[in-house]
RNA sequence: GGGCGCGUAGCUCAGUGGUAGAGCAUCUGCCUUUUAAGCAGAGGGUCGGUGGUUCGAAACCACCCGCGCUCACCA
């Protein structure tokens, strides 16, 4: 970890000594540009024995095998790796400065695309030139194919720490991390235009915020010296947004970070990604039948399928996905209607299935546990589940026919929420009691309860229309789609402690 | 936060109380179509840290630091 020259060890102290015999010979270790005109994987497409195609590419040294006046290496670019061959009665003064260079040093090439003895397609080097001296020895592995034609790996740099607090080493060293976060990229960009596409206007909204809300979490809290308050992060974006449907967009999103200040692990990271999106004039329903679009426009345009596997299940996300009821769901199976239910009896079944009640549960809590202890794990294909209880929604509108719950649904997939959208709650007295509810619980000791935001109230108090609000978990639905269990592994620089010294 | 596990060379790992090891990487020599290139030789370590037990600790004990898995809470 540590950079001081004083006590580098001696792979390092090498190159230092490279590079200066470098530098003696009248060669720049760090170029200023490079002009490149091919890649490796259109090299290897495009390929044709008898044309001697000339190319210029650049990239990183991967594997050097030296044999005396002549020898082979593998550079790496952005699209993966290509073999070069180098002669010394050829390339003369720059063969004496490549035996300076090592695996981890960037360079330039031109030279001709050729054909090995053994077959693998090759530029043929007219001239070197080092692009970037890489001082430090990069934990590279070997690679080799079985005679069944698999890939096998020796010594894969694979200590999780490293990887994740040095996330370019990760990415220079294995191939698979790097596919995993353009796969991201590109289900942001799919969401981003199918979004703009249907007329939905892109949005910024406050991270520091003098009130937070929108979600049931703790904060991270900040201070601003010129006001000399304190502020907090955002930990959704919500009651902005409505703002500005109050304002009289026709649609809006915010694609951004979210922070919440609680655990971390596997699927938790302390600031994640949302996408939330708000439509007015629309409702729940119709919200449910356009995550089906959203999600299987994105399955199309990235994946070409929609058959995808996690872990060790494979999902279906064709459409019409299954929509079954909160309540019924529970009763289903527990034979207790949880919304009919006092909380002595809900106490009682949360007992019996073993959940641990800690002090001071609500309602709310309770029935959110039956439901993750029960009917949650067994959601595998894409479910919609309607209808929460009330207690659990405050920024939810009123069910129009239904006692007890609100507009709402969550989207489960492989047993885990990927979303969750309601018709909006757009009657201000009724979000003011909610609310106020909200602050009894605060009171009685719960840090995640609401706090009553007056300016949202007096926003919606001039007339919101109906609207039909949405959040995604943008983080974890990269992790469904591209098989990943850590969070961590979908984050370009998760969250570590402080590395020491 | 609780439980379990891990930390030895640049990387991947052996090493259960008695001279710190292997493969790859590195260095030297040979080698002009190799591919985990090969052959011959060499260097490289505060065994995560601090204390303790012991004649003697990488190993045993305590505490600390970091990481992973898992449970709880949350998206």
């Amino acid at each position: 970890m540590e950079t001081n020259l004083t006590d580098v060890n001696e792979l390092i102290k090498r190159r230092y000594e490279e590079l200066e015999e470098l530098q003696k010979m009248g060669i720049e270790p760090y170029a200023y540009s490079f002009d490149v005109n091919a890649d490796s994987e259109d090299i290897k497409n495009n390929f044709n024995e008898d044309e001697k195609r000339e190319v210029k590419i650049a990239g990183r040294i991967m594997a050097i095998r030296r044999m005396g006046k002549a020898s082979f290496a593998h550079i790496m670019d952005d699209k993966g790796k290509i073999q070069i061959y180098l002669r010394k009665d050829e390339i003369g003064e720059q063969y004496a400065a490549f035996k300076l260079m090592d695996i981890g040093d960037i360079v330039g090439v031109e030279g001709f695309v050729f054909k090995t003895r053994t077959g693998e397609i090759s530029v043929h080097v007219t001239s070197l030139k080092l692009l970037a001296k890489s001082l430090r020895p990069l934990p590279i592995a070997k690679e080799a194919t079985d005679e069944h034609g698999n890939k096998i790996i020796y010594d894969q740099f694979a200590d999780k720490e490293l990887r994740y607090r040095q996330r370019y080493v990760d990415l220079i060293v294995n191939p698979d991390v790097k596919e995993v976060f353009i796969t991201r990229s590109k289900i942001i960009s799919a969401i981003r235009r199918f979004l703009d596409e249907q007329g939905y206007l892109e949005v910024e909204t406050p991270i520091l915020q003098p009130l937070y809300g929108g979600a049931a979490a703790r904060p991270f809290i900040t201070h601003h010296n010129a006001l000399d308050i304190d502020l907090y992060l955002r930990i959704a974006d919500e009651l902005y947004l409505k703002r500005l449907i109050v304002g009289g967009f026709n649609g809006v999103y915010e694609i951004s970070k979210d922070f919440r200040n609680e655990g971390m692990d596997r699927t938790h990271n302390p600031e994640f990604t949302m996408m939330e999106l708000y439509v007015p004039y629309k409702d729940y329903e119709w919200m449910m039948n356009f995550v089906e679009q959203l999600i299987t426009h994105i399955c199309k345009v990235v994946f070409n399928k929609t058959e995808f596997t996690f872990e060790d299940k494979t999902i279906d996300f064709k459409t019409p996905w299954k929509r079954i009821s909160f309540v019924d769901a529970i009763e289903d199976k527990t034979g207790v209607n949880v919304i009919k239910a006092s909380e002595d009896e809900l106490k009682g079944l949360a007992k019996n299935l073993g959940i641990d009640l800690g002090a001071a549960e609500g309602r709310a809590k309770l029935i959110d546990e039956i439901f993750s202890e029960t009917v949650e794990p067994e959601l595998i294909q894409p479910t919609f589940v309607v209808d929460y209880p009330v207690e659990l929604s405050p920024l939810a509108k009123k069910h129009r026919s239904k006692e007890g719950v609100v507009e709402r649904f969550e989207t489960y997939v492989a047993g885990k929420e990927i979303c969750n959208a309601f018709s909006e709650l757009n009657d201000p007295i009724d979000q003011r009691k909610r609310f106020e509810d909200q602050v009894k619980l605060r009171e009685a000791g719960d840090e995640e309860a609401h706090q009553v935001d007056e300016d949202f109230l007096r926003a919606i108090e001039y007339g919101m229309p109906p609207t039909a609000g949405l959040g995604v978990g943008i983080d974890r639905l990269v992790m469904l789609l591209t098989n990943q269990t850590s969070i961590r592994d979908v984050i370009l620089f998760p969250q570590m402690k402080p590395e020491n010294q």
